[in-house]
RNA sequence: CGGGCAAGCCAGCCUAUCGCCUUUUUUGGUAACAGAAAGGGAGGAAAGUCCGGGCAACACAGAGCACCGUACUUCCUAACGGGAAGUCCUCCGGCUUGCCGGGGGGAGCCAGUGCAACAGAGAGUAUACCGCCUGGUGGCUUUGCUGCCGGGUAAGGGUGAAAGGGUGAGGUAAGAGCUCACCGGCCCUGGUGUGAAUCAGGGCGCAUGGUAAACCUUACGGGUUGAAAGGUCAAAUAGGUUCUGCAUAUAAGGGUUGCUCGCCCGCGCGGAAUGGGUAGACCGAUAGAUCCUUUUGGUGACAAAAGGGCCAGAUAAAUGAUAGGCCAUCUAUGGGAUGAAAUCCCGACAGAGGUACAGAACCCGGCUUAUUCGCUUGCUUUUUUU
RNA sequence: GGACCCGUAGCAUAACUGAAUAGUGCACCAGAUUACGGCUCUGGAGGUUGCAGGUUUGAAUCCUGCCGGGUUCA
């Protein structure tokens, strides 16, 4: 409610990242997952926040060099932050998300935009919850 | 002009739109926080973690041993296994043949101990296999050859990575530093130099081969741990810890770096203080062996002085994306210089092209490794034309 | 961020106090045995000792620098 241009803006503060240990935890632990090629998904509802959050990795296993890695997670957040509108179209539920790609190749930014609108789309933003008792647990 | 080697420098820029982290000021708000404005925002290696420091906690009366590291000299430095200047040895290249340039190396095997497979007669107070020389005594085809029993020898052969200085002469039965000359080595004295060293003189026949990235000796240095160090904040209590009173009485046991000596504490009961773990926030944590310019001292590394500047502080970890332009650079075609070739220069249009290695994680000084295009300096060198 | 360890045939492991053909088992190939296959027996091949330098007469081993893999620390 402070923050109530985040849903619309393309912005991407530090609010929108997911930090919290405990969460992470919850939503590897619980959470339900799908994949469009280079990248994968795991995603977990969120009655408790008002936004989404997101997490972003790079596994170390398929890029060795920082250097890389950092520049993919940059292109992934980029591509994020310039169409996440779609995602606050349907409900009000919000979602913890974690974005990994899963692939050594190097892709360009156009490439990852259009696996990642791909992606967008798939996530069931709707209220339609496909993990009741994950959530409660929480 | 081109090629090669070495050292050093640089590591694209601008605009627009949308974003990220942060500092200061300001507006709203009790506050958390939000908005606005103005600034700042990765490297030469941020890397490897190979060295050295700062900083922090703990420990520390002291001595010895052990352990680890370093090793030509002098200097630089906060310190270093780094750097500078020199010195000696060795390798490569060049020529003017003793100089120049470059690479590599350096305490001590005449303090001791150990080690050297195979081969070889013998491998370290050495050795007699073939040889060489010779004494005695036999035999025979008697200036000689040869059997047996002895002696001398380290010249020659052969083995080996290495055979106990080298060359020549004298000497000898044959030989041998046995003697001598020169070269090499070691020791002493003196001169020069802060010193490593070097020069000169004298002595020693050489007793002293290699290996210390073998044990080791000598000299110097090192307390341990490592920002996940450590500190602050709010809540509750046990163990523990610290201080203190009483009691016990020098013993068990514990601490003191791994050991020894030495030193210190001591079963138990009571009181006071502190507050384990978990989750989190903040400090540590970005103004410093700082950066830039100039001057001075020094062969140089570097130091001093003056003036100016503030230059990342993230923490699931910030610099990006898109579009356009400028400008290096490259490619092909074309033009020019020249008698021609080689080579070089120019360049409208077109195409390629933003690049390599690579991302701060407490902070510095080095080392090592990775690295696209281009530029500067030094050394060296081929071909063609005039 | 710090600390530590390990790299040997396709796989697993010896030789790590230097010594000249780097050993062993499984797997592989060939032969024997069998009607054929397995088991068994005999023989053989396969190694840049992770890479590059150095010390030594001689390096898998000792020293230095890289490369790769792993373990661990609140």
């Amino acid at each position: 409610m402070m923050d109530h241009n985040a849903h619309t803006s393309l912005t991407f503060t530090r609010d929108e990242r997911l930090k919290s240990k405990k969460k992470i935890e919850e939503l590897f632990k619980y959470g339900s997952f799908f994949r469009v090629p280079p990248l994968q998904v795991k995603y977990l509802a969120c009655p408790s926040c008002s936004y989404h959050q997101v997490l972003i990795a790079v596994p170390k296993k398929f890029h060795k060099k920082a250097v890389v890695r950092n520049l993919l997670k940059r292109r992934i957040r980029e591509a994020y932050r310039i169409n996440k509108p779609s995602l606050f179209e349907g409900g009000q539920t919000y979602h913890l998300i974690a974005i990994m790609y899963l692939s050594k190749e190097i892709l360009p930014f156009s490439e990852i935009e259009k696996k990642l609108i791909k992606l967008l789309k798939r996530l069931p933003v709707d209220s339609s919850l496909p993990n009741h008792e994950a959530s409660h647990e929480s």
